[in-house]
DNA sequence: CACATTAATGACACTCAGGGCCAAAAGTCG
DNA sequence: CGACTTTTGGCCCTGAGTGTCATTAATGTG
């Protein structure tokens, strides 16, 4: 997201976060997630395994890219939420609006998701940066109703939040033709039909 | 769970998940997951490091213990819900039932969701668990409104159920004196004043 | 009792992710 | 050029997980 300015001090770096998910994203297209090596990823890139380790945690990182730094705007798209709105409705588009890819970006997005939610280890793997997502909004609510953000209701909300969103990815990766926002739309709608 | 019972031929097993779980859990107390080698929980159980793996699929796998097994448990559950009841309140009710431990199941149980809670590694894996569970609901949701377990409702059903599961034991998890059957209900109705 | 049958064990070897360590490389600045 | 800074990448180690296979320990049959 952020370009990040490195001081032009040092060594240059010898590549970059997008062209490590580039090499990455081709290789686990011809191969698939499991077997691609992080060293096949490296020799790819050109450069050694152990630096591809400096540039992402670990081979799971890979296909999340930048998602920290997401987590930013996520939390100014709530701080930007107009407060005399119910706290409901505020964090509901709020998750939309993170969810607003354009239509050129929204291609490389559901590539993305859908090698995360076909891939078990990135399943798996997914849930910590879901926490992350999750505490940024158990944070805003917690913040407007004045409760902490351990509290059941904040965190409670958190959970649902990602609970819809989750749903619609689901079905939207698995729907060419479905519209994402409109499907985290109908989960909701559809949450407050059934619990009523 | 269920005894399992193997057929007498053949080399007689070496050990049983119980003798592993409760080994591990030693271990693992002491130590921490993390520091805790593979190797190291089968030298106390007094068997190989291979035959571990023939027990159980991962060391992650180890805390969960028997869940393939629970899961039917849940399924039966869900199948004996009286049929006039509101489809939400089955679910919910369910929910509940699945999660009554006794007195004394309670305290292992705790032991238990304490380590798996409070271990990256191991929150990570049990969105493998958790899927299982959530497709049990999907699909009891599905049968009772002529769905497919696909569509976008049943899915959400079996999110959001886990969703306020989940809220819950963090909570539990995180005050002694609180009360796990309490913190899912106050969930849920928490949830619902949240979203009038 | 000997012997086939069955099924589990455990040793060995291998792959791969991840991380500690450190000398060498490749820039900038004075 | 030489001092300084930062990244690289090679080496080597640990530990999870898997395939293979000879060995072991049970049962059942003649």
């Amino acid at each position: 997201m952020t370009p990040r300015p490195r001081p032009a001090l040092g060594r240059p770096g010898a590549t970059t976060h997008e062209q490590i998910e580039e090499a990455a994203f081709r290789l686990f297209d011809e191969r698939g997630f499991a077997d691609t090596t992080v060293e096949a990823i490296a020799e790819a890139v050109g450069v050694g395994r152990r630096t591809l380790f400096r540039y992402f945690e670990s081979k799971n990182d890979i296909p999340w890219g930048r998602f920290t730094d997401s987590l930013e705007h996520f939390r100014a798209i709530l701080a930007d939420t107009p407060p005399d709105l119910p706290l409901h409705e505020s964090v509901h588009r709020a998750v939309l609006r993170f969810n607003d890819f354009g239509p050129e970006a929204a291609a490389q997005h559901r590539r993305r998701m859908g090698l995360i939610l076909s891939t078990p280890a990135l399943q798996a793997h997914s849930v910590l940066r879901y926490a992350q997502w999750r505490a940024v909004i158990a944070e805003h609510v917690a913040a407007r109703l004045g409760l902490d953000p351990g509290d059941l209701l904040p965190v409670t909300v958190g959970h649902v939040s990602l609970a819809l969103a989750l749903s619609a990815y689901e079905f939207w990766l698995a729907h060419d033709d479905a519209d994402l926002l409109e499907l985290i739309d109908s989960a909701m709608t559809g949450l407050r039909d059934h619990l009523r």
